[in-house]
DNA sequence: TGACAGGGGGTGT
DNA sequence: ACACCCCCTGTC
């Protein structure tokens, strides 16, 4: 099978603050995406929906380039992945750094990061997924979903299998991906939004807490899946997942020791404001370099 | 090189 | 609180 031919190298659309290579990594590849892997000439190869682009960094500037046979799709499809038309510059100056040192600190440290806005439905998928598993081991399990389940992009890279799909699929093959007791909600979860045409879209288009109100009401979907579902794939920056990264994080970094999820989260509302989930990620990269640093 | 614990970014009961 | 699954990682 011969390679694809790939379009030329294009810039995307400029829009501030630049990029760099940390906030590129940790937005591709940080927990909000599972589908981006780097390339051994250091850029980044992501497939989402029927696109399929490769990204890379010159010069503080982002370009990208993609299969020929799906160029137009994914250079169509780009500004909206990559939420291109969001002031970022602004976004972030909007939030409260200037009354709290440590966020100030996580913003100065990743100044490339943004929040992507990625099909809602794969973003669903992906973060049924998620429940107590790593970032590489999710990517395990949508690489297999796609590659056993989901149609062809172009030769050699698949997308994930659509909800209508993934309904038809045996619970027990779902359980071959590698996805354990997690089969069993995307199969039950397949099985209600197959039952109910439109739900879905419906979903994305309800203001932030009957959005929510309406994924926790899935099977195996709970608050901090349906916030990573509105902020990482409906643009609702003021979604605040509390997972147990940030419930530390918030412990030693706010003095929140003891608090529940429930607390914690009516504090990052309050003390975030209405862009809480964008403070919530530069916390969250922060607290994960450190870890890393940590070894 | 291989076996063996231990624990994991959550949800449902 | 604990089960749900089972892969990853670190360790011997």
């Amino acid at each position: 099978m011969p390679a694809p031919a790939w379009s030329d190298w294009q810039p995307l659309p400029a829009f501030a603050p630049p990029w760099d290579a940390a906030g590129l990594a940790e937005t591709l590849d940080g927990g909000q995406a599972f589908r981006w892997n780097r390339q051994p000439t250091g850029s980044w190869l992501g497939l989402w929906a029927g696109c399929a682009a490769e990204v890379r960094l010159t010069n503080d500037a982002l370009q990208w380039r993609a299969p020929a046979a799906v160029a137009t799709v994914t250079g169509a499809a780009l500004p909206r992945y990559f939420a291109a038309q969001e002031d970022y510059g602004a976004l972030v100056d909007s939030l409260p750094w200037r009354s709290d040192p440590h966020l100030a600190r996580c913003l100065r440290e990743f100044p490339g990061l943004r929040i992507l806005r990625q099909p809602f439905g794969e973003t669903l998928l992906g973060f049924l997924c998620s429940a107590t598993k790593q970032i590489v081991q999710i990517k395990q399990m949508l690489a297999l979903l796609a590659s056993r389940h989901g149609g062809k992009i172009v030769p050699g890279h698949r997308r994930l299998p659509t909800w209508s799909e993934l309904a038809e699929i045996p619970e027990a093959d779902l359980r071959a991906c590698l996805l354990g007791f997690r089969a069993r909600y995307i199969h039950q979860t397949a099985r209600f939004i197959a039952g109910h045409p439109g739900w879905l879209d419906e979903t994305e288009a309800l203001p932030y807490f009957e959005a929510k109100a309406r994924l926790c009401s899935l099977p195996g979907v709970g608050e901090k899946i349906a916030d990573c579902v509105l902020l990482f794939g409906a643009g609702r920056l003021e979604a605040f997942p509390v997972d147990v990264w940030i419930l530390k994080a918030m412990a030693a970094r706010y003095g929140l020791h003891g608090w529940k999820p429930a607390q914690v989260t009516q504090f990052g509302r309050v003390h975030f404001g209405p862009l809480a989930g964008l403070a919530q990620q530069y916390l969250f990269a922060s607290e994960r370099r450190a870890a890393q640093a940590k070894g």
